[in-house]
DNA sequence: ACTGGCACTCGACCTAGAGGAGTGCCAGTC
DNA sequence: GACTGGCACTCCTCTAGGTCGAGTGCCAGT
């Protein structure tokens, strides 16, 4: 049905198409493109291509742009990944050494994710299913408040104030040895059990503390398996300007939505392979009039969270493919070290 | 030089503008405000605003518009307080009930913020300068590493990774005692002091650890005092999709840069008064084109920090300011109740 | 000091026409 | 049968000209 040089006909259209945001005539394709036939011959390809659905026409006379699917056929089958320059790897492999803590972590990578793509850039904070409790500390924060803080093993740490009338620091220090012979080691979704039962083996002058103490730890274990998500490179949105409707307006309005994000970064799944989502392929209406390039990030299988940018289907995939799995691989590792 | 009848029909003008966003002209002037002279009357008031620069034509036989230093006269002597609906007072007053941290907080009253001004808003978190040490806790992280965590008096966690090589967990709760003693309680600007003297006083099996700990707490007490912002309404920006150029772009530029945020809102100084920067009048280029409203807020006289909005110069000043106001007397509150 | 009247300016909007890029189709060639 | 050159056609873009009307500045009159 398609033959080679259609599909040679497609990618040239997507090149060209991203590149000048112009619609292309078949004329302009054969002279920038040595196909070897003449423009008659490309004008028949493009008839058929249009038949087929991966390219239309703006208006009769005018040029073809690719559709929805024509980017998705480009991406699954004429996309060769392109070599990142060596300014990229030099960008990627310097930019989070030095960093100070898993905020520092997630925000250089934001910033980096967002200046290598020139798109605006989403970060999901690591969650590891196999994370553990390291340490629980109450601190007395004066009166009868007492702050509980968690530490889990990726070093993110959490804290809610709670109310507990009359706790003196002895209770305080025994009920602290308590929990974290308890909950140390264990796993985040062993936690949650661990302190059902721990209820019950308290001793009496401890046990309204204690759940108090055990509620707020329970928030904490909920807010730290549905995690956050950090935006960067807002301002490269200026550059489609003159796209303010189709690209401007819907990213802007998204990234307000937290939980739209979440959800469109949680359906980019396995590490190592970039998901894209093109347009209409979105399953939120706002975003279908632009892209995702997204991938999972974490090491050996073991899925941390996503990441990712959005912005107009009209972007350059393959570029934007390799930077964004370069980056996710990058941080992968360095966070498996640290 | 500008008698009253003059001020009324600049406060005309700029009111009729805000909404119209449309040159106005001295007919529908004496139609909409019934200023009791004929347009005549107001024209020749108007060339005379024009001469002194309060107003300007964009091109001749248009209507007037507002200029810079037509907004400023407008603010300081023009503009009543707007009362806030009760439905705002409503949302002010009952947006924050139920925060769970300072984090919450933050993040709620920038929601606020937006949603009461339409605008983009930006909130800086609270530097307490009379803020004290309310905690320091040591906690191993396993192998060498352990977890520097300063927990301030506003509720404020702030945490470091460092390397002590080989030190127990006794010797860890030694300096955990030693720290705390000389600490907490202590202002975060004596702190710093404290930790210099106490480096001689430790016994010599903690003092390698002692320093290393000893940087990590003089790095987070700098980054304590020079405290982040929060944004937020941003897509309240695709209002201004026709003033791409000057609203739009330089709004998301500037808010990509913590630091331009932070001086910025740095000069709004006294609480309870709000600040108003228009257009030329703002130090940095990008923002020339747009105004910002912004307030102290914190209590008794003690600063905390600043909150305000960014919109283009044609916004409404008497809603607006009566908004940040309110919102900034109303987080100061809550904030100091606790 | 204010007003009515008047000539004038100039952008907004419409229309018409030229130009041109691009197409679809068809008959002809290898 | 696949490709090509040619041709008529479409329809967008750009320019030019013309009308319309909101708005102005000025001046003479009350």
């Amino acid at each position: 049905m398609l033959d080679d040089r259609k599909l040679q006909v497609l990618r040239a259209i997507v090149s060209d198409y991203v590149s000048s945001q112009e619609p292309v005539g078949s004329k302009a394709l054969v002279e920038r493109h040595n196909l070897g036939v003449s423009p008659a011959t490309v004008r028949n390809d493009m008839a058929v291509l249009e038949d087929e659905g991966y390219i239309t026409q703006p208006h009769t006379s005018a040029g073809r742009i690719p559709t929805d699917k024509g980017y998705r056929l480009f991406i699954d089958r004429l996309a060769g990944v392109k070599p990142l320059s060596p300014a990229e790897r030099r960008a990627i492999s310097t930019f989070l050494s030095g960093a100070l803590d898993l905020d520092d972590v997630v925000g250089r990578t934001v910033r980096l994710l967002a200046q290598v793509t020139r798109q605006v850039a989403i970060v999901q904070y690591p969650v590891l299913s196999t994370a553990s409790v390291r340490h629980v500390e109450l601190v007395s924060l004066g009166g009868d408040r007492v702050l509980v803080i968690m530490i889990s093993s990726t070093g993110k740490v959490d804290q809610r104030p709670v109310e507990v009338p009359g706790i003196t620091e002895d209770e305080l220090a025994q009920l602290r040895g308590i929990l974290n012979a308890a909950l140390a080691g264990t796993s985040l979704a062993d936690a949650a059990a661990a302190l059902g039962t721990l209820d019950d083996q308290l001793p009496p002058p401890l046990s309204a503390a204690g759940t108090q103490v055990s509620s707020a730890l329970l928030e904490i274990l909920g807010t730290s398996t549905s995690t956050r998500v950090v935006v960067g490179g807002v301002p490269n949105l200026t550059r489609f300007g003159a796209e303010f409707e189709t690209t401007v307006k819907p990213v802007l309005e998204a990234l307000e939505e937290q939980v739209v994000l979440l959800k469109l970064l949680g359906e980019a799944a396995t590490p190592g392979d970039v998901t894209v989502r093109v347009g209409h392929e979105n399953p939120y209406r706002e975003l279908q009039t632009t892209s995702l390039v997204a991938s999972a990030y974490g090491s050996d299988g073991d899925i941390w969270a996503s990441l990712g940018v959005v912005g107009p289907t009209r972007m350059d995939y393959p570029s934007t493919m390799a930077s964004v799995r370069a980056v996710a691989r990058y941080v992968g590792r360095f966070l498996a070290e640290g």
